[in-house]
DNA sequence: GCTTAATTGTAGCCGTGGCTACAAACGGGG
DNA sequence: CCCCGTTTGTAGCCACGGCTACAATTAAGC
C-alpha cells in the first residue's frame, strides 16, 4: 500500500508526523515516565532530610499518598538503582548520585512552577500540574524556560 | 523584571507543603498518568481515520512504537472503557465518547505545543515534550495558556 | 482457486507500582 | 522490665503495559 507521506516541520491538522518521529516521541514520553517515580522519591527524601533531619518510610508514604508497603518497595528500587541507602529499621539516605538527582529535580520543579505562574497560572494549580509536567520537560525546554524567566 | 524572590539554588525548601496537599498532588499526577495511554490511543485513532480513512492495529502500533500485540491489548482496554469499538479483523473505530476525548486531547496538545513555542522552545522539542506534558495540564492551566496566547 | 505473505488476534511471561494482611523490631509508660 | 502501640519490613495479590511466540484470518499474486 503506497502512502504519499510528506513530512512537515510545522504541525498541520490535516497531516501526521512520520511514523518514526511519532514513535520516537512516544518512546521518549514512556522512558520519562519510567524515571518519574525515582525522581519524586529522591526529591522528597532530600526535602525531608533537609527539613526534618531524617526521611522515614512512613513519612515518605504519607506525603506521596501511598501505603507504607508501596513506599518501602519503591525505596528498594532506589537502592537497586544506586540512588539511596538504608539499614534495617533506620531512615533512608541518598547516595551522592541520589542527592545530585534530587537537586536537579528540585531546580527543574521550581522552574516549571515559576514558568506556569509567569504565563498566568495560579500558584496552587501550578504546583499541582508541575508535579506531573516536570518529568517530561527536556533540557532544551528547561533552558528556554530559564531564559524566558530572565535567569539565563 | 525578574522577580526579586531569592533562591537558594538547589537547597531544600524551608518548609514543605502540608502532607495532605502534597499527597493530593501526587495522587493527581498518578491518576493523570492512568488515563494518558487512553488519551494517546484515542487521539491517534482519530487522526488515522481522518488522514488514512481507517485505523488499523499495526499502524497504531508502529506509530506508538510498540508491538502490535501491545497495541491490541490497549485497544481492548479502550473498548472496555467504552471509547472504541472493533470487530474481528476489521479496523478500530471510536465511539462518540472516544471521539469527544480525541477532540479534547488534540486541542490540548496543540495549545501545549503552541505555548512552549511561544516561550522560546523549538517546534521539534515542543512536539516531543508536549507528548508527555499534555496529560498533566489541568483545565485551569489550559485556560491560562489560551489566554496567554491571545485565544481566550 | 491456491498458495503465501501480511495482518490480526491469543497466550503467556515479566517488571512496575498499587494494595492488604501479617510479622518483626523498636521505644515509651506503667 | 515488660507490654503495647508505632514503625518497619515481608508476602502475596492485582491491573497495567511492555514483550515474544504462535495461531487464525484476510488479502494478494500467480
Amino acid at each position: 500500500m503506497p502512502k504519499s507521506k510528506s513530512y512537515k516541520l510545522v504541525a498541520a491538522p490535516a497531516d501526521l508526523p512520520s511514523e518514526a518521529d511519532q514513535a520516537h516521541r512516544f518512546e521518549k514520553a514512556r522512558s520519562a515516565q519510567a524515571t518519574a517515580l525515582l525522581e519524586d522519591y529522591a526529591e522528597l527524601i532530600s526535602d525531608l532530610i533537609g527539613t526534618e533531619g531524617e526521611a522515614r518510610p512512613t513519612d515518605i508514604a504519607r506525603r506521596l499518598g501511598v501505603s507504607h508497603a508501596t513506599a518501602i518497595k519503591s525505596i528498594a528500587r532506589l537502592k537497586r538503582e544506586g540512588l539511596a541507602t538504608s539499614k534495617l529499621y533506620r531512615g533512608v539516605f541518598l547516595t551522592p548520585a541520589g542527592e545530585m538527582l534530587a537537586r536537579r529535580v528540585r531546580a527543574r520543579h521550581r522552574l516549571v512552577v515559576d514558568l506556569l505562574v509567569a504565563v498566568g497560572v495560579s500558584q496552587e494549580a501550578a504546583e499541582v500540574d508541575a508535579e506531573g509536567i516536570e518529568h517530561h520537560v527536556s533540557e532544551e525546554t528547561l533552558r528556554a524556560f530559564a531564559k524566558y524567566l530572565g535567569r539565563a
